[in-house]
DNA sequence: CGTTTAATTGAAAGCAGTCAAACTATGTGG
DNA sequence: CCACATAGTTTGACTGCTTTCAATTAAACG
């Protein structure tokens, strides 16, 4: 557990600057929060469904998901996490986790203790507010995925999915247009859709042929973003991002 | 604007009841909150996609729901508010409506001024902590909508969602077993499903020649609630409800 | 009691799933 | 550096759940 003058949760402020205000005050107080640092390999679970924590995680590098199982055993993404998030924000004031979070790539993950986070989110009125607008951003997503897994068509659907995931890192500094690598197989796209990976190897390669996204490898480009974003029905209100000079 | 010592927001106390402890004082709080009461017919939007509102609005009577609308026109249901239910509590960190909220019967609804609510609960950590546990159990049954509707086949989606119901109706009083009326056509139970109404008919129908529901007109009865519970996957773990002695 | 809204039913079409095999990367150890 | 193993992707043929379209019946309403 480290107090140390180190800025490791520096990723933690700018994800909830994403959709909060935050003064410098507000931002070294998080940055002294209390916390410990660990290491997770690509599959190795963070939080397992059922699990009461007295601690939340914030990834720091690297990308996760979170996802449900079906008494079935069918699998169903229900988040991808990218750096600056707490993967179990949930939790902060849930008796127990309702899905697990497991890494897509290797993670570096800070382990925050929720009594710390709770006294500084009693202390600093605005950045309890910063985890309620993040928790209700959230939320809005959940929603927003409910339509796009219930009311579209595959290729919409992927498409949708692309775009929120490149909309998500570009407040996290990556430009739009630039190649990012989508850390997820196909199969795990599909858990996330409510599609089989047979079906979106199927409809990437016809949004692939129809020159809306170029892959080389793991790494996807959007070379006429407009396009895409049309044919994708994405609109990226629903995620509440505020607009920033760049921190 | 009332101020006066009614108790009309009683429902709004157990609302919050079923997620958090409050106490004699807490409770007194809230039914101090100035309010204002108004009645909406069915199919009347209370709150609309985009709007940004000062209050929040409470169910006191009635069911709504909350939907959003894909570009082509579909329409997805992204839940649905029962009595005590702060419908666009999303919105009261939020600076804009994302989805719309419209009543499905006739429902008594009681507006707090968005500032009031702030200032009590910056007064009153249990009540800041109770609205925040309210909107996390509220992201958990997102979750489950997520999950129901992208991985589950339609007779299990459709069993679910009525066992979800009938268990939050329980925790608002309505013994289980017992009928409830199921406010909802079939069109707008497809439209939370992710189906079709022609296919919520057939697929219902099925479930009442297997004897696991009882339709008498819009009432509903689960003979057999065990039955109907396995057939739909059903947990109601997900809904982070708190076993209350009856308040 | 007519009018409107909701539910039911049938037949046909289609999107996505399933199964299975081939192919391509990625990674490891000799 | 190659051989082999493993994980992921692609492809084809076939199946099937759900949709679509249309027509009918039933319920709700003024």
């Amino acid at each position: 557990m480290s107090n140390a003058l180190t800025n490791s949760l520096a990723l933690m402020v700018s994800g909830l600057l994403a959709h909060a205000q935050l003064s410098d005050l507000d931002r070294a107080a998080i940055l002294r929060l209390p916390h410990s640092i660990r290491f997770f390999e690509r599959g190795i679970y963070i939080v397992l469904d059922g699990d009461a924590f007295d601690h939340c995680s914030v990834i720091l590098s690297g990308f996760a998901f979170s996802h449900k199982t079906t008494g079935e055993g069918l699998r169903q993404v229900v988040s991808v996490q990218i750096p600056g998030k707490i993967v179990d924000l949930q939790q902060f004031r849930l008796s127990f986790a309702d899905c697990s979070v497991q890494t897509l790539t290797r993670c570096e993950v800070a382990r925050v203790p929720k009594v710390a986070l709770r006294t500084l989110a009693s202390d600093r009125v605005a950045i309890a507010d910063a985890l309620i607008v993040s928790a209700m951003a959230e939320a809005s997503i959940y929603r927003e995925w409910i339509m796009n897994i219930g009311r579209r068509d595959a290729r919409t659907r992927i498409a949708h999915l692309l775009c929120e995931f490149a909309a998500r890192l570009d407040v996290q500094g990556i430009a739009p247009g630039q190649p990012y690598e989508l850390p997820m197989t196909q199969e795990q796209l599909g858990d996330a859709l409510g599609l089989t990976a047979v079906h979106v190897s199927r409809t990437l390669k016809g949004l692939v042929n129809d020159g809306l996204i170029v892959q080389d490898r793991r790494g996807i480009t959007f070379p006429k973003w407009d396009a895409l974003a049309a044919e994708a029905d994405f609109n990226r209100r629903y995620l509440h991002l505020i607009e920033h000079p760049a921190s």
